[in-house]
DNA sequence: CGGGATCCCACCGGATACTG
DNA sequence: CAGTATCCGGTGGGATCCCG
């Protein structure tokens, strides 16, 4: 017997396409981008070392930034046991997981911008 | 003698990382994605047609996008010579380029729905 | 048919000041 | 140190009307 489709095929089928959308909006604002990269590179950073290592992001923007990054699972957030208390931020596996598309993304940046200088 | 960097490599090597930035500003807005794909899946379409496929969006709005995607290159705009007027939108090689990106996109964008699901 | 012009509002993101 | 509160200008995007 036939299997059937777990999805209707309409000609752009939006259904499948919202998952890459979904993609673009967790990695969209200023900062998410450098916020992962900058995790993933240095490894669990201390708010301020993040604020200072990501140069013109401001304290409301780091925070709200990896508030979302959090809901979405992509950073785990420590809180230490000090005095005065110190924050650590660090990738989870699954933020891990996005180094492959935001190096493609890269990629086709840097390609992208040739074409864009060849244009004249 | 010693080759000069083209790139100061700091902790973060934010000039690459500017590269993923700006694919994820290209493919921004509400409808990019959905307009490369429709593109991609039925071939050169007229104005019309897009807005008939592409379910919700306004003529404004398909405007602005395609314009967009044009200046970028990645969208080719031909104006047929009728009565009335009649234009033709197709995506360019350069545009087809990112197939393999947004399907990457599309691909994490279900495991994430799957891990957020999860979350409980 | 293929848009542009206008209005309108929600939200993004920066600056500054403040708190536990 | 690690944020939150407040204010404010700019932009994204929808609705509607209009034009060649």
């Amino acid at each position: 017997m036939k299997k059937k489709e777990t999805v209707a095929l309409d000609s752009t089928c939006s259904k499948e396409l919202m998952a890459a959308t979904d993609t673009l909006t967790i990695l969209n604002g200023k900062w998410k981008i450098q916020i992962i990269a900058t995790l993933n590179y240095s490894g669990p950073l201390r708010f301020m070392d993040l604020q200072r290592l990501i140069k013109g992001i401001g304290s409301k923007m780091l925070s709200r930034e990896l508030q979302d990054l959090e809901t979405n699972l992509l950073v785990k957030r420590t809180v230490l046991n000090t005095r005065p208390m110190t924050v650590e931020y660090e990738l989870s596996p699954h933020g891990k997981s996005l180094e492959r598309i935001i190096n493609s993304m890269r990629l086709w940046g840097k390609a992208h911008r040739k074409k864009i200088a060849a244009r004249n």
